[in-house]
DNA sequence: ATGCGACCTGGAGTGCACTCCAGGTCAAGC
DNA sequence: GCTTGACCTGGAGTGCACTCCAGGTCGCAT
């Protein structure tokens, strides 16, 4: 246990590239990361410990902008957890959000497998009864939050 | 209930842009959409159902070149049934994993807000007892997801 | 017939999150 | 001391999914 990572080995241990590392660090995600004499960096704990939160933020999709605004207050000092606890209950809420949008969504494409199923099975009941290759058309079946009404974004004119 | 949907109509109903129908159309996410004397679309039922099935899966982040593959097989008619069966099911299946790893994510995020919820709290008990401003530092608590091994893309060389 | 909003086309532009590159420098083993 | 692989910099390039634009045309109500 060193105490601290090389940028190889820190990319490998998010499985991230090096360019993203250096990338997270030149939009500010990272505070200050140190360097060695030939300038080379060195991850410690700390680095290591926000570079986890901010991967687990970015693989829910929190935008590179929301995580630099966090990082801000992480750098600020500990006067700023009040806000950085409003930040991830936000985040927390949208992925919930999101979260169930994709379980409906997955329902309703569970439910498009199930009628293609069935089209199926029909075809092959046919097939052994008559004879010909032809079922019904080409896709019946509601799959699900079509018509809601809202949110209509995009008018031009 | 018209036998068809203008442009404008079926935009709002699925919360999209104009630009953006046009672009699924011109993409090939769409079978060919109809257009009266005047060159305007006519969107019918069978438009309306693919274009609820390609928002379900774009909704479910299927990127455009795999619908456009989808879209490819509806056109090639009832005999590709199975093969979009089985695109639907792959589609699932990472939809499925997807989901998974957001919940797991969103344990740690709350896990995360749980410590700073603590840091808070005993920073507030200090003040009572003592009087400093200070508490623990920055951040500690493991957010999870960190160190896994697996996926090491990003070498350079 | 005229006004106006919805619609048309082809093509260029945008925003995001990386990713790649050239041309070096550094560090560790032999 | 030399090789070799890991690392450095600034800046350009990529891929994706839209989104916007200019300069028209359509169609319906008045």
């Amino acid at each position: 246990m060193p105490d601290y990572y090389t940028p190889g080995e820190t990319a490998r241990r998010f499985g991230v590239s090096l360019d993203t590392l250096r990338y997270y660090e030149r939009e500010g995600l990272l505070t200050r990361v140190e360097r060695g004499a030939g300038g080379h960096r060195r991850y410690r704990a700390s680095d290591v410990e926000l570079l986890d939160l901010v991967r687990c933020l970015r693989d829910t999709d929190m935008p590179i902008a929301r995580l630099r605004e966090f990082a801000e207050l992480v750098r600020e000092g500990d006067a700023t957890v009040p806000r950085r606890v409003e930040v991830l209950e936000r985040h927390e809420e949208r992925l919930a959000e999101r979260i169930a949008e994709l379980v409906d969504r997955q329902a309703a494409i569970r439910h498009k497998i199930a009628y293609y199923r069935g089209v199926l099975a029909a075809a092959e009941d046919a097939e052994g009864a008559a004879g010909g290759a032809d079922g019904a058309a080409g896709g019946r079946a509601p799959v699900g939050a079509g018509a809601e009404g809202r949110g209509a974004r995009g008018s031009e004119g």
